[in-house]
DNA sequence: CGGCCTTTGAAGGTT
DNA sequence: AACCTTCAAAGGCCG
């Protein structure tokens, strides 16, 4: 079926898609060169210490503790950041002396951990160099299209204390996580996924411990990054919050602690268990089967009578070739394919997306509420984001826009593997 | 090489 | 308001 399109549409093959992982900071700069045009020159803004916020820190602008040298510095800061950063608890020292309790040689225990501090067998803090802050206050303002949203989470607005998970470095400060002292273990019960961020007005309850998936789909500020080195021995699920150059959805899913599969049928003659196929997701499970096996029919599969003929769209509005091609945000769904994708592909052997999006709509579908609400949240931001990024920007832009598909083999367009 | 398959949800056009 | 279409991801498959 051949979509009706206006005369003059042409088709853009040639023009690659834009998401905001594709963005570059030229892009982002051209946004803000108002902005910077009226900045102070660098020379003008003489910081103590010597710390030059437009160069790359040395060893002697770290303070003990700090993240290692070579981190990259926050990008923008919200409006209200460094009040907020103020206000934020004062991050722990390291950990505690033995006579405190702490027992280096001993992998650290919940009690070890003092609020604030990284999850359990994770090394912390993570503090400002000197005029490090002063050097955040010479950024420029935010884009004036930086509006605060209604409710929700707000990437532009200055975080509250609830909105930062326990164990999180200062909004806006990179962190790395090194293992604790004596920490050559790698943890057992290492949560399958840490604290995000803000509890959403629908239900996102961040501090929950959750069943599914690995990575969390908190959003982190406004073009802001983290870095999360992992623990000796086998990694721990990694938590890697979105920014703006790569969303929380573009990257690549941790692995993740699945219940074991079993569900193959019982008293299976010897050999044909490699005949199995995964025919659905019932309680929790992918359910294997033989491959005649016909699934019974869930409500998604029953026929819908169509009450009216197919209406098709009349036409598209005339696409804009000086205009990048930006993407569509993730629906909640979206996110939790993404992030399950690997792990149903790597059970079910089989790297059919057809038949894996079968299987993760299965397990979609029979996701507690509870569940789902986070995805809800996550996509939420996402959209905010994107509407930050792409105010101008409408779904219907990208109506019959027939752009080339992108193959994602190449690691410099893979995004995805970022 | 390009389109289809397959899923759910959001957005927006159409009736 | 209800309905309908399109597109977001992704990799195998087919013409």
């Amino acid at each position: 079926m051949k979509e009706l399109k206006p005369a003059n549409y042409h088709v853009r093959e040639e023009m690659e898609p834009m998401t905001y992982s594709s963005l570059d900071f030229d892009f982002l700069l051209e946004i803000l060169e108002a902005d910077f045009d009226n900045s102070p020159p660098p020379d003008e803004n003489p910081v103590e210490d010597g710390f030059d916020p437009l160069q790359p820190p040395t060893e002697g602008d770290m303070p003990h503790g700090a993240a290692p040298f070579g981190l990259q510095q926050p990008a923008l800061p919200a409006p209200g950041f460094l009040d907020a950063l103020n206000d934020f608890p004062p991050l722990p020292p390291n950990y505690a002396p033995a006579e405190e309790g702490y027992h280096p040689q001993q992998p650290p225990t919940e009690g070890d951990m003092p609020h604030g501090a990284a999850p359990l067998g994770l090394q912390q803090p993570v503090l400002p160099a000197p005029g490090f802050l002063d050097a955040l206050n010479d950024f420029p303002p935010v884009p004036p299209n930086y509006a605060p949203a209604e409710e929700g989470y707000h990437p532009q607005q200055p975080p509250k204390e609830g909105d930062m998970p326990q164990g999180a470095a200062p909004f806006g400060m990179q962190q790395q996580v090194l293992p604790a002292p004596g920490f050559n273990v790698a943890p057992t019960d290492f949560p399958l996924r840490p604290p995000c961020y803000a509890a959403a007005a629908d239900g996102y309850q961040p501090q929950q411990p959750h069943t599914h998936g690995a990575m969390p789909y908190g959003a982190a500020p406004f073009g802001l990054q983290q870095q999360v080195l992992p623990a000796p021995g086998p990694a721990p699920p990694m938590y890697q919050p979105p920014t703006a150059l790569q969303p929380s959805y573009m990257q690549p899913a941790a692995p993740c602690r699945r219940r074991q599969v079993n569900n193959v049928p019982a008293n299976l003659p010897r050999g044909w268990e490699k005949n199995l196929t995964a025919v659905g997701y019932i309680n929790g499970q992918i359910v294997y089967g033989l491959p005649n096996y016909t699934a019974p029919p869930v409500a998604s599969d029953v026929p819908v009578v169509k009450a009216h003929a197919p209406r098709k769209r009349k036409f598209y509005a005339e696409p804009d070739e000086s205009k990048p091609y930006v993407k569509k945000p993730p629906n909640a769904f979206m996110i939790y394919r993404t992030e399950q994708r690997p792990t149903v592909a790597a059970e079910l052997q089989n790297r059919d997306c057809a038949a894996i999006n079968k299987v993760i709509g299965q397990m979609w579908r029979s996701l507690p509420k509870e569940e789902q609400a986070i995805y809800y949240g996550h996509a939420d931001r996402e959209r905010q984001l994107h509407t930050q990024m792409f105010p101008e920007w409408s779904a219907c832009d990208n109506y019959g826009i027939k752009r080339k598909r992108i193959r994602r083999k190449d690691p410099m367009t893979d995004y995805s593997a970022i």
